[in-house]
RNA sequence: GCGGGUGUAGCUCAAUGGCAGAGCGCUACACUGUGGAUGUAGUUGUUGUGGGUUCGAGCCCCAUCACCCGCCCCA
């Protein structure tokens, strides 16, 4: 479509409009508070980095194909970070000594990464980040994993609708080793069982087979990616279910031997949750336990397990299965009008004394027909009108009407406030 | 980087190569001191852009841009 204006907003960025960043207030509001019941901190590192911090740890693609790279005016090569976690090992390596360890950490904000947008991925998007530091049980993976369901149940979405499903490293590598599948082989095959579920059962065989799977190993390999009670045989996996037992979040969470995550650097538990029961395949968060976190930048070994979820995927799900609050743009529940010229101060008067009160007020901004000011009322979602024409003016009244049941009444004017709380009481009972 | 699709009114979309339309919205009025409902009237276009074929192009061809869907990768 031929649109208005010649300058378009950059491609793979999403304009924020007040019901937008309402949404995005929301997820932001509600992954706070899922991280704020553990006991989790929130922080937030530089947005622009040095693409140097990404070189040694993140994986080759993220870094040679997808950052946003530019000469700052002094010529040195600048980052829009495309993830946190850099940022994350060089804070805590620069005050390792400082800290007070365990580490409860969340983080919510921009990144950048130079892909193709489609459906569920942009190239600027917002990122929830939430990680425990320097402890390695099991029963820690389960405490991520409680904050995932908690903020999963918190927005709405029932077991049904989405599962976190759970694997771990380990116990691949040695089904992998038990199949003779080479450690030099190992990372291929992930990525293997990584598409396999985008697949159809023929190609993905034959794809193994293309890739130097014996039809031995690829018997092996189906029949680990079909148990579901492997899970048994990890002490890891299942003091792990005992923790997500104890914690109250079971009925979230599923053992799936298909869930390998790609990046490198997880050693242990790796999850990740979907919404099986709608149009987005692609993973609402996921995250996993690292080792060597500091490795890199030059701190002591550290554990620590986390999670990251976009706020393009879970707000495409949110608005799919309706599981969006009213995002009506509410921004006053009063709107003070202005009748006439005549009477143009008086509303600015009443208007600054229901504020006083500690109301928030909207005020028309300037004299209109009462029908327009009312139906610009109606239009944001206000609650309570106020109306001083020439009669209430001349015996120090005002007219008080309830937009969500018609009625109206007029009173003293030192009535007002008492009179609008009183409406918007009884309307906030309902 | 690769493959597929779509661009027509503010929005959602119609229109055999032959006068560019509908619904919704918006504006006005009914209702000169009152929104949401209803009715009446009105309003809305460089058919993404540039070329070509044709007596004639929204429709066919070429190019280009934008957006969407998938692959890769991943939140």
């Amino acid at each position: 479509m031929a649109s208005k204006t010649s300058i378009q907003a950059v491609k793979g960025t999403r304009e924020f409009y007040p019901e937008e960043m309402a949404l995005r207030n929301y997820l932001y509001a509600k992954a706070g508070a899922a991280g704020q019941a553990f006991g989790y901190q929130e922080w937030d590192a530089p947005f622009l980095e040095t693409i140097d911090l990404y070189a040694a740890k993140s994986g080759e693609e993220l870094v040679k194909e997808q950052s946003f790279v530019f000469n700052d005016r002094g010529g040195d090569p600048i980052t829009l970070r495309p993830e946190l976690t850099p940022s994350l090992a060089r804070m805590i390596a620069a005050r390792q000594g400082q800290l007070a360890f365990p580490l409860r950490w969340w983080s919510f904000g921009p990144f950048w990464r130079y892909e193709r947008p489609q459906k569920g991925r942009s190239r600027e998007f917002f990122q929830w980040n939430i990680d425990l530091l320097g402890v390695s049980c099991p029963e820690a993976d389960g405490e991520l994993i409680a904050i995932a369901a908690t903020f999963l149940k918190s927005v709405g979405l029932t077991p049904e609708m989405a599962t976190i499903f759970v694997n771990n490293r380990r116990l691949m590598d040695a089904q992998f080793e038990a199949i003779r599948i080479s450690p030099e082989k190992r990372l291929e095959v992930s990525g293997l069982v990584d598409r396999r579920s985008k697949m159809a059962p023929d190609a993905w065989e034959s794809l193994a087979l293309e890739k130097g799977i014996s039809g031995g190993q690829l018997a092996g390999l189906k029949q680990v990616l079909g148990n579901y009670d492997l899970w048994r045989e990890c002490e890891e996996l299942v003091r792990l279910f005992k923790a997500l037992a104890a914690l109250g979040v079971s009925e979230y969470v599923k053992f799936d031997p298909n869930i390998m995550r790609g990046l490198l650097y997880y050693t242990g538990t790796v999850f990740e949750a979907f919404d099986l029961s709608g149009s987005v395949r692609r993973a609402i968060l996921g995250g996993g336990r690292y080792d060597n976190l500091l490795g890199d930048v030059g701190g002591d070994p550290l554990s620590g397990v986390g999670f990251a979820m976009g706020d393009v995927v879970i707000g495409i799900i949110l608005q799919e299965k309706g599981l969006l609050p009213a995002f009506v743009p509410s921004p006053a529940p009063v709107l003070v009008t202005v009748f006439d010229e005549s009477l143009w101060m008086n509303a600015l008067g009443l208007a600054s004394e229901l504020r006083a009160g500690g109301l928030r007020v909207l005020s028309y901004p300037e004299p209109a027909k009462l029908s327009k000011q009312f139906k610009f009322a109606d239009r944001m979602g206000i609650q309570v009108v106020t109306v001083v024409g020439p009669d209430e003016a001349a015996n120090g009244h005002v007219t008080v009407k309830n937009l969500s049941n018609g009625t109206q009444e007029t009173v003293e004017r030192a009535e007002t406030f008492k009179t609008i709380v009183k409406i918007l009481e009884s309307a906030a009972e309902r």
